[in-house]
Formats: C-alpha cells, sequence, structure tokens
DNA sequence: TCCCATAAGTTGTCATTGTCAACATAGGCT
DNA sequence: AGCCTATGTTGACAATGACAACTTATGGGA
C-alpha cells in the first residue's frame, strides 16, 4: 500500500484538512469552522493540525492562497483558448472569475473579505494573489499592444476590468442580486453584460471624444 | 440630570454598545471583537448584551445597517449637490462610496463580506442595502432619462457602476493596492481615474458602435 | 543492521467566548 | 401604593484556539 506522498502517521494531514475543511468551509461559514472539528474529521487529536499549521488564520491563508493558484490557472488557460482576440481573452476571464466566486464563495470571501488579509496577509498569500492580478494584467497589455484596447495606462485599464469583475464577483457571493449565485446561466449573462458596457470604453473603436 | 433618551439602569446600552463596538471592530477585526469586551467597556456585565441583541450576529447587522445608512445618505447628498449633472453625481457617488470604505474598512467588510449576509441576513439589513441600491439607481436613472447615459435598461448600467466601484472599494479595503488604503487623495484619483473608464461606456456622447 | 534525531501525533490543560437560565432591580402605569 | 416588565446581574456550560509535555515511528547515518 505505499501511497504516492509520504506517510508518517496518518499520510498526509496536511491536505487531508484543508480538503477537509473547503466543504466544511463552504456549508457552514469561515467563523463557525474550527480547527477540532477538522482534525475529528481526519481522524486525528485535536492538537495534531498544529503541527502543520502555525495558527488557524495560516489555514485559511493557504485555502486563499489556493483559491489565487485556481484563479490565476483559469486566467491562462483561457488566454491560450482566447489568444489573439484581447476582448474575448477578458470577457472570458471574467467569467471565469464570476463562476469561480459562484462556486464557492466562502472560499472567495476568504481571499478578499479582509478576514485574513488587509496588512500582514502573509507573503504566501501576497505572491499568490499578486500573480492573479499579473496574469490579468497581461491579457489588457496584450490588448493594448494590438491596438485593441484604447492607448492608457495598462495598470490603469487593468485596474478598471478588475474592479469591476471583483465587485459583481462580490455582489453576487454576498447574495446581494437574488436568484444569481445559484444560476451559471444568469451569471453567464450578467458578465457579457457588464463586459460590453466595460469594453465600450476600452476599445479604441469607440473612437472616445 | 434628565437625558435625552429613556435611560434606566444603564441609560442607553443599546447605542453605548454600537458605539463601543466600531473602534475596537476597526482596530481588531471582526472576529476578534467580543461581547463581553463590549460589555466591560460599557461597564455592564457580561450577559447584559443580550437584553439588546439576540446574539453577536444581530450586533454586527446593525452595525452594518448602520453603514448603508450612512452610505444611502452621502449619496442623496451628492444627488442634491450636483443636481442636473448625472455624470458628476455618479462620479461624486462613488467617490463618497470609497471613502466611506476607507475610513471603516473593517464595517465594510461586515457590510458586503458575507460574514453575516448571504442568505439570511436579517431584514434590516436587506432593507438597508436595498435603499442603498436605489439611490444610486435614482441617480443612473436621471441620467438616462436626461439623455446624458445611453438608453440601456437602467437596472444594467447601475449595475455596472455599482460593481465598479464595490470592487475597487474592496480592493483598497482588502489592502490589496499597497499605498492607497491611507492616502484620501489617492483614493479619490483613482475614483476619478476609473469612472472615466466607466464613463467613456456609458455616455451617449461617445456614439458607440 | 542497528540507533537515534526528529517530524508527527496524543493527552491534558487553560483562558476566552457565546449563550442560556435563574435571579435581582428599578421605572412607569394603573 | 403596588405590580408588571424591561433591564441588568450572577453563575454555569460547552466549544474553541492555543500551548506544554509526552509518545511514537520514520528514515538516514554509523
Amino acid at each position: 500500500m505505499a501511497k504516492p506522498t509520504r506517510q508518517y502517521h496518518h499520510g498526509n494531514l496536511r491536505s487531508a484538512l484543508i480538503e477537509a475543511a473547503i466543504p466544511l468551509l463552504e456549508a457552514q461559514g469561515p467563523g463557525a469552522l474550527s480547527l477540532r472539528e477538522l482534525a475529528k474529521a481526519a481522524g486525528v487529536s485535536h492538537a495534531a493540525p498544529y503541527r502543520h499549521f502555525a495558527d488557524k488564520t495560516a489555514l485559511l491563508e493557504e485555502i486563499a492562497a489556493r483559491g489565487y493558484d485556481t484563479l490565476t490557472q483559469a486566467c491562462h488557460k483561457v488566454q491560450k483558448r482566447y489568444s489573439g482576440d484581447p476582448a474575448q481573452q477578458l470577457v472570458e476571464a471574467g467569467i471565469g472569475y464570476l463562476l469561480f466566486v459562484v462556486e464557492q464563495p466562502r472560499v472567495a470571501h476568504l481571499m478578499f473579505g479582509g478576514m485574513i488579509a488587509l496588512d500582514a496577509c502573509g507573503e504566501v498569500l501576497q505572491q499568490s494573489s499578486e500573480t492573479a492580478f499579473q496574469s490579468l494584467f497581461d491579457i489588457v497589455e496584450g490588448g493594448v499592444e494590438a491596438g485593441v484596447f484604447r492607448t492608457a495606462p495598462v495598470q490603469e485599464l487593468t485596474l478598471a476590468a478588475w474592479s469591476m469583475v471583483h465587485g459583481l464577483a462580490n455582489l453576487i457571493a454576498s447574495g446581494m442580486l437574488p436568484g444569481v449565485a445559484d444560476n451559471r446561466r444568469e451569471v453567464r449573462r450578467l458578465g457579457r453584460q457588464l463586459a460590453e458596457t466595460l469594453l465600450h470604453g476600452m476599445l479604441v473603436s469607440d473612437k472616445r471624444r
């Protein structure tokens, strides 16, 4: 029974804890999630998690960091798939963002909600979030260089795009838009709709002013 | 010594608790804030708060609701001040939104972070948030009727505007934009900058397509 | 092959906290 | 004046995060 990763007493508790945490997190919210509960679910004693995470926050940070990684990967996938069409890249990346948030709203809140972050959010998390931003930045930069997006500081355009999709994602995840959170089709529709408004302020074909 | 509001044993504990809560909340974060600590700060025993709030969540909801009210009032003020100039109304309302979030980031997280809300967020909170949305809706509606914003479902345009400002606010509050959170001038600049991008997708003067 | 340093896990404990129940008190209404 | 009830107190309980001391097994080196 040789398992892939090194197994000591439990096997790989670290991963097991995180994987057990996400469903519980999504079900009960971050406050209700307890390390002891996780330990019990993993079949270890109540203090075992402290051998892998310095802190409850450390566990949550790890989950958030994985969320950012997922986001980054999705972004890269979109970038390749719609290579050569920056507008489409932007739209689809945004929709991917939205779908992620809809599927794992509590994880998203962990990533963005300030429950952890704000100031001392740990290097891993900081790193992951910057990478995610960078992947969006790349798309916008490509669009500007290709002459599809209007000539403006890439940073500025990227921030606008990120803000809008991030805002919509948060509104959905917070349940402020009734009847959207549990409807992927509706999420896609809203995403495309907002992208429409956003793009017509970014495309040079609009001949601004 | 007749005080304005009815005073029984304490005076008005309810308000005292909330007012004591906000600074502590902003200082330590929502998780660290405890009802017992608040009770001690107000000079009452540890169970006294339960005569005014069914729950810790109820206290947080009240704080969030007050936040929405503040936002709504600011929105109305802007609406009157820049009467007749919907674009300016929108920009200034957005900046007001941002400044609020920068000043009380933890309260903002309470309002938007899903720590409370998501599904069963209590009627008071629901009510307050809808009112806030309505005040933004009014501005956009006025702009469409005045022929300043492009002809499109008001709901759609409002959602786009709200998403963008909401997203930027969250990014700032989460500390993802280094060096912005503590700089009101920079916040204003970013707000105007993004509004620029947003508006040129909304103004009919852009002659879309 | 054997041995031990150390990672991994366990048991026990403590302070804090949310929450409830039983009790006490004081202000206002009849 | 006297009672009703809103308000506040005391005491208790379970859950939890966190730490210390102790145990175990793994794998590399002698």
